[in-house]
DNA sequence: TCTGGGGTCCTAGGACCC
DNA sequence: TCTGGGGTCCTAGGACCC
């Protein structure tokens, strides 16, 4: 059996363990720039208040309704996302995390539902996380089983589907895009041949929909019908990509603005690619502008000469394609850099031709990491990123970072 | 005036190889 | 006029997830 443990509204329930204070009072927690509603706890959801909708339609709304608001502090939910998970693990025989506020967990037990409710009280006891629980024979049941814990009141926040019978009430009174790995489209395509809700995806021919549509849809009517297609993944895979980009404080229209934020993601991201051991040779950036209601979107793929982790490399040559990419006149809104084809050390192919990483280099970034890493994540960075630049997005409401930062941490007087 | 950020997997089709 | 058969790799685009 499969349990997924979530965590309720994460965000917001992060930003009350140390700020009891706004315990049982409506709390919103926005998105980077402080733009859309990201996360709003029960108390906030009464109040009527929508999720990601962007936070200056509904603002007259929230703050009449006295919502504590909050910009969102990824230090802060990570690091109490890595708690929460560390304490559930005794609770498994294997536990995936899958995101940042959920995992799935394999369980051998007799009493699911009196283990259901331990690792929810324990969560609720040692951390402040409160969490549902749904436990069913496959992954995907489970979800279905922790929407129905969040849903139905008396279920106290654990539900067990370990009958055909239980899924199949809940399957018959869920709509299609309920169903985890199904969206919008899918639901349309299946809603034109007359399957409307759960039970009936369950019941139709896997085979058939399989060629009209994927792999992946069969895969998730047979989960719906209690057989386990989709494994626990137990060590996560190294990325095969990863992407820094953020939205401007303010429309930016000078080249070496925005050379210098694509020179700050370039580090954060470079950053990212080490703590995973990896290295690059491709890279794309990424220019948004808006103008007269049109979204303009450039970019450019770059080849490096050889595999590298060296910030300053990546940064230089991430600051270039922006130039090449750069129309002066256009408001930009946005940009961003991925770093693709990630590689590590042990499959690197050496090329008798091509330039390889000094051993100056690799330690000069390892030191600056260790640095880092002990000092706070902007105590050595790169010149031409710009001290405290005015593009750099909002964050007006952001709680501190209790948990990572000395000067944060919360003192208690007596 | 103001609308997030970061990923994965699958498939089809083209290029290329023998 | 006739024009094989089988395979791999890569990429773009679509769809999904949190």
């Amino acid at each position: 059996m499969f349990a997924l443990v979530d965590c309720n509204t994460f965000y917001a329930s992060c930003e009350a363990i140390f700020n009891p204070a706004v315990r049982g009072k409506p709390v919103v927690v926005l998105s980077n720039n402080d733009g859309c509603i990201i996360s709003r706890n029960a108390e906030a959801k009464a109040l009527g208040i929508p999720g990601m909708l962007p936070f200056f339609q509904v603002r007259k709304q929230v703050e009449d309704g006295g919502c504590h608001i909050f910009s969102s502090n990824y230090e802060l939910y990570g690091d109490i996302s890595a708690r929460v998970m560390r304490l559930m693990e005794p609770y498994a025989v294997e536990m995936e995390v899958y995101s940042i506020d959920e995992a799935f967990l394999s369980l051998h037990c007799d009493d699911f539902h009196a283990h259901g409710h331990a690792i929810k009280d324990m969560l609720w006891q040692n951390i402040r996380m409160p969490v549902c629980v749904g436990i069913a024979p496959s992954k995907t049941l489970a979800k279905l089983a922790n929407r129905a814990a969040k849903k139905i009141p008396r279920l106290n926040g654990v539900c067990v589907l370990d009958t055909p019978e239980k899924w199949e009430w809940l399957l018959a009174r869920i709509s299609l895009d309920d169903i985890w790995g199904i969206g919008s489209r899918i639901k349309k395509r299946l809603n034109e041949m007359g399957i409307y809700n759960g039970l009936q995806l369950a019941r139709s021919d896997a085979k058939w929909l399989r060629r009209r549509f994927s792999v992946v849809l069969e895969k998730t009517i047979r989960e719906l019908n209690g057989e386990s297609c989709l494994p626990l993944e137990l060590s996560p895979e190294p990325k095969k990509e990863i992407i820094c980009s953020r939205s401007f404080s303010y429309k930016v229209t000078e080249l070496h603005e925005l050379q210098q934020a694509v020179s700050l993601y370039a580090a954060r991201a470079c950053e990212k690619m080490r703590k995973q051991c990896g290295l690059t040779a491709m890279l794309w950036v990424y220019l948004e502008s808006f103008q007269d209601q049109v979204h303009f979107h450039r970019q450019k793929l770059v080849k490096l000469p050889g595999l590298t982790n060296d910030t300053r490399v990546i940064a230089e040559a991430g600051a270039d394609a922006i130039a090449e990419i750069f129309k002066p006149g256009l408001r930009y809104k946005k940009c961003g850099i991925g770093l693709l084809d990630l590689r590590t050390r042990q499959f690197e192919q050496l090329d008798f031709y091509a330039p390889q990483q000094s051993q100056q280099s690799r330690q000069l970034m390892s030191t600056m990491d260790k640095i880092n890493e002990r000092f706070g994540r902007y105590t050595i960075q790169l010149a031409n990123t710009g001290i405290q630049p005015k593009w750099l997005m909002s964050r007006n409401f952001k709680s501190p970072a209790y948990t990572t930062r000395w000067a944060d941490i919360p003192v208690v007087r007596c």
